[in-house]
DNA sequence: ACATGAATATTGGAT
DNA sequence: ATCCAATTTTCATGT
């Protein structure tokens, strides 16, 4: 870590870094930043929060907002040099051609930081998470609907859940965590085909359940004969009983 | 600047930095993240760099690309306390309502960076710019072509420009800044159908001006018995002149 | 490599 | 507060 750092001393840190990698650098201060590629931007001399990745991706981060004021998700080419007595850095990608430069007029502070990158697997409210609470309660996607299988497996692949309804009918669920696509219409289609295959005696419903719908997916269910149910049935956290253990 | 806090120096740290505002607090170490609201999601417990800029902006860095693993734009509600010996964020959001809570396991930094928000402008290309540019040089598109309109509104959506050719038909003119799809084909094909319907005794013509177009795109141009023109309106930052005083 | 589609898209402006 | 449109969208996926 440097504080106030010489140009030449904050060059020779940030070749040091990037030559060794598996840091995230981070230099704070006074910067100019130009871009050019996709489109064309130039961010005169201000205060910005620089942060370069070990996986070459660069953003300059302003005083607000979520969004960089300039950025580069990856590069193929990235070097630090000294031009005119400041420290410059240039980060390249190929496809499409693009090119950030980022010149430290007044660097405040450098900073390099080891992230580890074992264990940060980010869970998204998951579909098997979902698939249980549903399983707890059936009732959520409909009044009377008892459940039989959980990922019951077939040729076509895995049933996500597999009940029966108030009136005999065998029910077809396929769980989506997030909006779902015409490819999870697909997908339940070819299950409940599936399955009227295997029961031919009993009819077979096929419901996509979601927290929501695209347009075309919706018709193709329409067209298919079969139903869409808005299921939101990831745990409430604002309101659920904290999880000893998890935060506190 | 704090290293290596103890949870109760982070909370207060944080509490008194987020009261006095203005500064960008960052936190690196190992943390738990997690997001309700428009999705879900947990990571589970890892190295991160949280940020929390002085508009209340949250965002959780990993160690690869530009994208937060959680974030949040802008909180109507930010705070910072101890739970179980733990210090825990919480930023919420009203509209849409949504949460991130980041307990801090093992911080190994602090930071409160003051970045002067005085003369950070931004100069960029963008489409709003490049219809300038073409409206104000509308022989770029075409010789002898003449600019009659700019977002002109229709039932379907506003045309970028329209204007009238040598030939006096009128042209309508759906500029991309970028690779124009098949998306922006159908938009095109959308105004000039408007427009034949109002003006039924000129020829109208579709032009889309981009600085590149994809193939299906290009295909169903010709189908629609429209045209695309190459333009390239950006200011080209790599052979301009440099500025003195800029970047050397 | 290219095209296509989804996302907690974000962000700014108009209504 | 909502809706609409632009964005260097990014990112993952299929071809």
């Amino acid at each position: 870590m440097l504080t106030s750092p010489t140009s030449e001393a904050l060059a020779a840190f940030l070749d040091e870094q990037l030559r060794l990698g598996g840091a995230l650098l981070q230099v704070v201060g006074e910067c100019e930043v130009l871009y050019s590629g996709r489109a064309a931007s130039v961010a005169e001399a201000g205060d910005y929060l620089v942060l370069v990745k070990p996986d070459g991706s660069v953003q300059v981060q302003g005083p607000r907002g979520v969004k960089p004021v300039n950025w580069q998700p990856q590069t193929d080419s990235i070097a630090v040099g000294l031009e005119e007595g400041v420290a410059v850095l240039t980060a390249e990608r190929f496809t499409p051609a693009e090119l950030v430069r980022v010149a430290f007029d007044h660097p405040a502070l450098a900073l390099a930081i080891e992230l580890d990158e074992n264990g940060n697997f980010v869970l998204m409210g998951s579909e098997a998470e979902m698939q249980r609470a549903l399983a707890r309660n059936p009732e959520v996607i409909e009044p009377g609907l008892q459940l039989l299988e959980m990922e019951l497996p077939t040729d076509v692949g895995g049933i996500d859940l597999l009940a029966r309804d108030a009136a005999g009918r065998l029910v077809v669920v396929e769980l989506k965590r997030s909006k779902a696509t015409h490819e999870a219409v697909h997908q339940l289609s070819r299950y409940v085909e599936s399955v009227r295959a295997v029961v031919g005696d009993c009819e077979v419903r096929g419901v996509l359940a979601a927290p929501a719908v695209t347009a075309p997916a919706l018709n193709r269910l329409g067209a298919l004969g079969l139903e869409f149910r808005e299921v939101t049935a990831l745990p409430d956290l604002d309101e659920a009983p904290q999880q000893p253990g998890l935060f506190g």
